[in-house]
RNA sequence: GCCGCGGUGGCGGAAUCGGUAUACGCGACGGACUUAAAAUCCGUUGGGAAAAUUCCCUUGUGGGUUCGAGUCCCACCCGCGGCACCA
């Protein structure tokens, strides 16, 4: 008969989940197991199942080999998609999300995976948000978090902020509209404090080497120095790494947003409404727009200014150009055309002089270090001694300062949304106007200056309301603020009306450290209570996708360090370990999408070999990394050996069969060996090869086969095992060992080769000795043919493996 | 443009420290079983020459190091991912 899959699975799912053979045993080393958690977009797809159910192989010989796993799952549940769907289908963000959880949850369950449903988390559910809350609590309180105007996608005729996913093309993906930047008040975390230790304690993170340099990229730490420049009799400072090449500096280039301009407007610039037209443009381009190397570098010279280089006291014009940014070094720079390629391409376009300050043999703009040329006093010297020279030379003069300039932008943390977690903030006019701008955070809201309150501890959670309206409600304000109820509050310093917070927090917030809360997820005290902290955490390894590479990544990283100095965590790094799954494409090798048609459907798939099928297909595809193409006849190959497997369980036989001793001991070593590197696809390859070899296995060697087998195929494994009358779950069997003295090989293949050709192969005995292995390898007839009484001046043997006779 | 990763049969891929290239699987071809087909089982399967023993070629391209290179070095070509006027 041939085996079942749909009846089999569910029949052991149900047993698994009754006996609860899974729960957490109360001995052996913590292994915390974490796979990212999903968004509740619909359906579980089949990248999901390509990051889980591998993972699941992973955590379940790690329990067999006796540790204590703790493999929880949940849902990242605040987000746009909820509001979108809402809008679209006119369903409630949280019913649909919910709903969608309620799905993904049967779907995942259908994987069979170990996973901890009582410790099961929602990030929109108030008791998680509640504690998302108080972390921002404890931001705020150590300073962390803070209010500033901050340029937001704004669509004037939605009269909403967009997601820069909602601006297509520089429109409105809802109505069309030119979207534009407009600078609104949101809170910010003060990631940028800790740069410093999240940039070198990634040395010491088992990390891939690649997501390791992307979060450094990310931080982006540059070393330079601010030189002063006077701008039209006002002064005026510039960032740059190229001290040396300051005699080079033909024109500076200020950003069109830099509030120096008003110092000068007015008084100096001759082209001004020239200058304001071009500024309002710039105003309209989103970042991308400005800093793409394709466009056009555009700017505006201010007539009538001019710059006073303070080391050679050259007068040169100043340009206002969008491709300077504000928020990075000064927001100002010295254009050094010969030695900068985007300041040679804007010089050339404006016909501006280029002068050559680094001699060098190529064609300009050059931009590598060298000997200065007309620098004055400091022609001659290499770069790296002018750098230093020039600095101590303007330093002296106070014109210059050493400046460590970073790339990374602190964390924006507020949106202007719905369905997302409160943001615990109260404003209270009263509470200003008494005590002033002295002693009180206060910020303008609604217009006004209101004091700054944190919600008190004992009244989070703020709750989301229920709202029937969940539209943008204008103005780029959230939707909350048309809830009076909600909006409209006592404050808790003073007594008197108050107005609430009306931002949500970035889901990013949400996702900083929800493994933190896996360890003790019901408690209603503490965001998880320090014992379970330090039974579970940090987490061992954590497997999920690239694209989170740096922001989800490094945000947890943040929040870790700010709980740790806050005095509630007492680790420094929340992963210790981290793997990334690749991708998984459509049969066409293409990335699937609906509109390509090539998507493929896990449920279908199990419906048609079972899910132990697919888990196994998606772990023998390839390379864990990699991911790849899904061939929909490739799963006929695993299907086909767990088919074979089946049959073989009739011919077990009592006694062991010798002749399969050697290669089950090698098996137990490669796929123990394999697992461990997330080399899955080797290990069943291995799996294959013994089962190639295995006719009528003995009782005690079937077993341990169907043992390595079982993280890749539990319901299967399960269902032999207990048809062969083995005792207990097969998941709660120990994971086998080997011997390693068993696995070698006591008949080898010489390969004899000679100048490097492979001229024969021998089979001897692996005891022989090098001088024996020479004589039988200059025996050989194949052999003497080609060495036929020429000189041999050289012979390498590698042991047990091969001999290379190199003649004259 | 910069950074990172990769390029091996018809296809997915394997190959420890530089030591038998193409394991394992898919597909294809031939055979067995069957009235037939599916399924299953057995065999063949990198390319070329030859009746055959056998020989030559082959890991994107071209060079190099080495007794020996898929693996190391240099240059180039192609594909994928990330970042991007970052001064």
């Amino acid at each position: 008969m041939k085996y079942n899959p749909g009846r089999v699975e569910k029949k052991w799912q149900k047993i698994w989940d009754e006996q609860k053979i899974y729960d957490i045993p109360g001995k052996g080393k913590k292994f915390y197991h974490l796979v990212m958690f999903p968004y509740p977009s619909g359906d579980l797809h089949i990248g999901h199942w390509y990051n889980f159910s591998p993972a699941d192989v992973y955590a379940r010989k790690k329990r067999m080999e006796g540790s204590r796993v703790f493999s929880p799952i949940g849902f990242d549940a605040f987000g746009l998609p909820a509001e979108n769907a809402a809008i679209k289908r006119e369903i409630h963000p949280e019913t649909w999300t919910y709903e969608n959880i309620e799905r993904m949850k049967k779907q995942l369950v259908s994987m069979g995976p170990i996973y901890d449903w009582s410790r099961e988390l929602a990030t929109c559910d108030p008791k998680y948000y509640k504690w998302t809350q108080w972390i921002f609590l404890q931001l705020f309180k150590a300073g962390l978090a803070y209010r500033k105007k901050v340029p937001a996608n704004f669509c004037p005729s939605c009269n909403t902020v967009l997601a820069n996913e909602q601006v297509v093309e520089g429109e409105c993906e809802r109505c069309g509209c030119e979207v534009l930047q407009r600078d609104i008040e949101q809170w910010l975390f003060h990631i940028r404090e800790y740069v410093d230790e999240l940039l070198s304690a990634l040395n010491d993170l088992d990390w891939p080497e690649k997501t390791k340099l992307m979060q450094k990229n990310w931080i982006g730490k540059s070393e330079g120095v601010e030189v002063e420049f006077s701008v039209g009799g006002h002064p005026l400072r510039v960032f740059t790494t190229r001290p040396d090449t300051l005699f080079g500096a033909t024109y500076l280039v200020i950003s069109p947003e830099h509030p120096f301009l008003d110092n000068i407007k007015r008084t100096q610039v001759q082209n001004l409404e020239e200058l304001e037209s071009y500024v309002m443009k710039a105003r309209k381009k989103s970042e991308k727009e400005r800093t793409s190397e394709d466009k056009e570098k555009t700017g505006v010279r201010l007539e009538g200014v001019l710059a006073v280089n303070p080391l050679s006291g050259e007068e040169i014009p100043v340009f206002v150009g969008d491709y300077v940014l504000l928020h990075y070094g000064t927001g100002a720079i010295m254009a050094v055309p010969a030695h900068d390629k985007r300041d040679y391409s804007f010089a050339k376009k404006h016909n501006l002089p280029i002068k050559r300050v680094i001699h060098s043999a190529s064609d300009l703009p050059y931009e590598g270090e060298g000997d200065l040329v007309a620098s004055g006093e400091f022609t001659g010297m290499k770069s790296s001694e002018a750098k230093e020279k020039i600095n101590q030379y303007l330093e002296k003069k106070k014109k210059a300062e050493k400046k460590v300039n970073y790339k990374i932008r602190d964390w924006l943390v507020s949106r202007q949304r719905y369905w997302g977690a409160p943001i615990p903030i109260i404003y209270c006019k009263n509470c200003f106007q008494k005590k002033g701008r002295e002693g009180v955070d206060y910020t303008i809201f609604e217009g006004e200056d209101h004091a700054i309150i944190p919600v008190e501890e004992k009244d989070l959670p703020v709750v989301l309301p229920y709202l029937e309206d969940f539209t943008p409600s204008g103005e780029g304000r959230s939707p909350l603020s048309k809830d009076k109820n909600f909006t409209e509050v006592v404050c808790p310093r003073c007594g008197k009306e108050a107005k609430r917070e009306t931002d949500t927090l970035d889901t990013f917030v949400c996702s900083s450290w929800y493994y933190l809360r896996y360890a003790d997820p019901h408690n209603d005290k503490v965001f998880a209570d320090k014992k379970n902290i330090k039974e579970w955490l940090p987490v061992d390894i954590y497997i999920g996708g690239a694209e989170h590479s740096v922001l989800h990544l490094l945000y947890s990283r943040f929040i870790t360090k700010v709980l740790r100095d806050q005095g509630h965590l007492n680790f420094h790094e929340p992963f210790l370990k981290l793997r990334h799954q690749g991708m998984i494409l459509g049969p066409d090798g293409q990335k699937m999408s609906k509109s390509k048609g090539n998507v493929v459907d896990p449920d279908k798939e199990v419906e048609k070999h079972g899910a132990d099928a697919v888990r196994m297909y998606l772990c023998f595809m390839g390379p864990y990394d990699q991911g790849g193409p899904w061939n929909p006849r490739g799963i006929l190959g695993v299907k086909r050996f767990l088919e074979r497997v089946w049959k073989i369980k009739d011919d077990v036989k009592e006694e062991e069969n010798k002749k399969l001793e050697k290669i089950m001991h090698q098996t137990v070593k490669k796929v123990t060996e394999d697992i461990e590197e997330l080399r899955f696809n080797t290990a069943i390859s291995a799996m294959m090869t013994f089962l190639n070899e295995a006719k009528e296995p003995g009782k005690e060697q079937m077993k341990t086969f169907l043992v390595l087998l079982s993280p890749f195929a539990p319901h299967f494994t399960e269902e032999v095992w207990s048809y062969l009358g083995f005792k207990g779950s097969i998941h709660n069997q120990n994971w086998p060992t080997y011997d390693l003295a068993k696995t070698k090989e006591e008949v080898i293949t010489l390969v004899v080769q000679v100048n490097g050709k492979v001229r024969d192969k021998i089979e001897i005995s692996a005891t022989k000795s090098e001088s024996q292995v020479k004589k039988i390898a200059l025996e050989s007839e194949k052999t003497k043919k080609w060495i036929d009484g020429k000189k041999i001046k050289k012979v390498v043997i590698i042991k047990n493996r091969l001999i290379n006779i190199v003649t004259e």
